[in-house]
DNA sequence: CGTAGGTTTGACTGATCTCAAGTTTGGTGG
DNA sequence: CCACCAAACTTGAGATCAGTCAAACCTACG
């Protein structure tokens, strides 16, 4: 139930356009010569899509040649609003975000959530109209990419396209999940499995150990992604704290009985797809 | 809460061998001066398809030649099981099938339904193991195709895939508005959604009109689908009928009050994906 | 050190579930 | 064509999980 629609851009069209013009220059030869860490824009991107696939060279480099446009956004503020067309793809590189759909009575549903990495509207490259918000959940940072260059990635390299396409069957097997959680599972199960998939989730990203992370969500956002009221999360959390689940300060979850929370919620990371 | 595992196989491997050898002997040719009427066994597929994006003759022949298998199951037959690998992709000829998780204490919740024309199992194509169950929920008929065969035409046929891959968006597009439907409507509402859902579903698959349609599913598998009891489902379906919403005859369902139905849905076909 | 957002607690309400009968329907075999 | 049976549907009464409303209480940050 927020309302803030406050897109701070750091606006830099021209750098946007150096960008380009510089990255199409260097030749192949020159660009594997550079420390390429001084760029490492797209770094997370990349590990991540190596993770669902292999790529080649050529497709590493059409990657880092995108053109981008960095964009620094407040918390709580809209991505991509619901029936609006976008122009561009971007990826999360810092921050957390996630996607939600609104009833007309204002009530938010939380579909997925996003860590920095994920290419945030794949969905974008292949239908011209969102049905649903991309929102920051915290401040963020993002890397905006006109979708015809990623469009033109996706049809000259085919092992892109492919990852592309495993990541956002992924996708929907974690909204398959989400239909059970929400539909299926009590309030405990249904937050002790949240807590679950976002451990899982940032020890893969290689953002935190499974045992110990940063929870950036409040009791409203889980409230939000759980189908509950956030008084209601409240109770539960402390509900598990008490049974020695987990312990919190401040953000900060530790898992004292992965085992037992594991068992709370009913949880099997199949799902997931993280290669074994 | 189903239990049943039984596929009744038309085995006729020898037919298959059969039908690959006869669609790779024709010529392109011969194949066009044929009457495609007597062997449309993808017509609904390829129908589909083309709504997801424009093919050319070489696309519809390729998907035409595929070798398949041809399958009339039981209602309740699992088709795909959670945990498990497929060598095949299926096409739903006749019948209606759904997809579902289930709880380890037994409960079922569905996450989507299929209808005739729709390919079932996409994503064994790109996700090595099935994360959920396909059960059908009427007897029906499936062609299964080897997934080698389905991969190679994914490979070289760009506009297949792209149709394919937009295909999985909107099904990810659906699983989305599901977590809105369970996590934030009321019963009431949840069930109009389904209804709405369903109907325009038919429509535009050109099985039925909207406002008339035949509803394949007990009220069970609609308390599966919406995260209800079937007892609350019967209680619910009784208000939307004394309301003057709809009437039933059967499974057969009239909407006598479309608006009305909408409105108590809060439904909006834009998730859908329909081309306008 | 004031303020806004976030968290916690309590008392009451209500939508949906559970358990427990019936009743209707549709298909099947005699 | 009818009788029967299982599955599906219907109805009622009581229990419960989660929601609502209301008020404190933290705590991070300007």
């Amino acid at each position: 139930m927020f309302n803030f629609d406050l897109i701070q851009i750091e606006a830099r069209w021209p750098v946007w356009v150096d960008q380009v013009m510089s990255a199409r220059m260097r030749s192949p030869m020159s660009r594997r010569q550079m420390d390429w860490n001084h760029d490492d824009t797209f770094g997370s991107f990349i590990r991540k899509l190596e993770a669902l696939g292999p790529l080649d060279d050529a497709d590493r480099d059409a990657i880092r040649n995108l053109p981008f446009r960095r964009r620094t956004v407040a918390a709580q503020a809209y991505l991509v609003r619901e029936g609006v067309a976008s122009s561009e793809c971007s990826v999360l590189l810092e921050g957390y975000a996630c996607r939600n759909k609104t009833l007309s009575n204002g009530s938010r549903q939380i579909v997925s959530f996003h860590l920095p990495g994920d290419m945030l509207d794949v969905q974008q490259l292949v239908l011209p109209v969102a049905d649903h918000n991309l929102q920051t959940i915290t401040p963020s940072v993002v890397a905006s990419i006109p979708i015809g260059d990623v469009r033109r990635i996706v049809r000259d390299h085919q092992t892109v396209a492919l990852a592309l396409w495993r990541d956002s069957l992924i996708d929907a097997s974690i909204f398959r999940e989400w239909v059970l959680n929400v539909g299926r599972r009590d309030a405990k199960a249904r937050i002790s499995h949240l807590l679950c998939e976002f451990a899982v989730r940032v020890a893969t990203a290689g953002l935190g150990k499974p045992e110990k992370f940063h929870l950036p969500m409040t009791q409203e956002v889980i409230a939000d992604a759980t189908g509950l009221t956030s008084i209601h999360v409240n109770r539960v959390m402390a509900l598990l704290r008490s049974d020695g689940l987990l312990s919190q300060q401040g953000k900060a979850v530790r898992i004292d009985d992965w085992p037992g929370l594991r068992a709370a919620a009913d949880f099997d990371p199949l799902y997931l797809h993280v290669a074994a």
